[in-house]
DNA sequence: AGGACGATTAACT
DNA sequence: GTTAATCGTCCTG
């Protein structure tokens, strides 16, 4: 099956994906619940490749004024006002992707920013896209997306059907005490309440480095 | 038609 | 800490 030259033993068959029921709930909700679980990535004739995701954040509404939902719908935000389970993708700074995963219900365009992953499957070709040292490989939005091939081709891609090239696998439970909560990063201009809301979800550095070495039998 | 700016990153002082 | 890179999107007029 794999093509890889060494088992990890923290790698398994696919196993029942995050469904669209996960992703209809309020953004915040999905933002922390995302964190520890598998981002998966399906190259078509190419590798799999995955992560754990490690930092996300909520974006809840045209009510948001750090959403690109306050415009209300525009050609690019499309996605973000279909139903949840769809990836929003899309372009800035002239030169990066970012992920979204589509929240709430159908109709309100909620979304959850991945922002950050520990790489699993597809080291090797993350390491060669990125040619970073480890730790900087996925720790940004833009580089997560570029670790995995992701851009406008995916903008409004359901990640909940079968022939899914990018999805979610149930990962690995995070306790509290190992997640740091504060404000969205990275918003120029935008008024309070919505510049401090604490809706940036992240787990612990270490945390979850320390659980693969103990689960792959370190 | 023109301009401001961006849910970032890497390099630099 | 600061700043250039680089261009699509959305606003104003």
């Amino acid at each position: 099956m794999s093509s890889r030259s060494h088992p990890h033993p923290t790698t398994q068959a696919d196993r029942p994906r995050l469904s669209r029921d996960y992703f209809a709930r309020s953004a915040v909700e999905v933002a922390r619940e995302i964190l520890g679980t598998k981002l998966v990535r399906l190259e078509p004739g190419r590798s799999r490749l995955s992560g754990w995701i490690t930092e996300a954040e909520a974006y809840i509404g045209p009510e948001d004024l750090a959403s690109h939902a306050r415009h209300g719908h525009t050609d690019r935000n499309s996605a973000m006002w279909g139903e949840p389970g769809h990836a929003y993708v899309y372009f800035t700074y002239g030169m990066h992707w970012m992920l979204n995963l589509v929240t709430e219900v159908d109709g309100r365009p909620g979304a959850v920013l991945v922002r950050g992953m520990l790489p699993d499957e597809g080291l090797e070709t993350i390491r060669k896209r990125r040619n970073r040292p480890d730790p900087q490989l996925t720790d940004g939005p833009a580089k997560l997306c570029q670790s995995l091939a992701i851009d406008g081709n995916l903008d409004g891609h359901d990640l909940c059907v079968p022939e899914a090239e990018l999805y979610l696998n149930p990962g690995v439970e995070i306790p509290d005490r190992a997640v740091t909560i504060g404000p969205r990063v990275g918003l120029n201009h935008v008024p309070e309440p919505w510049l401090s809301q604490p809706w940036r979800f992240r787990v612990n550095p270490g945390f979850l480095t320390d659980l693969v070495e103990k689960e792959s039998g370190a």
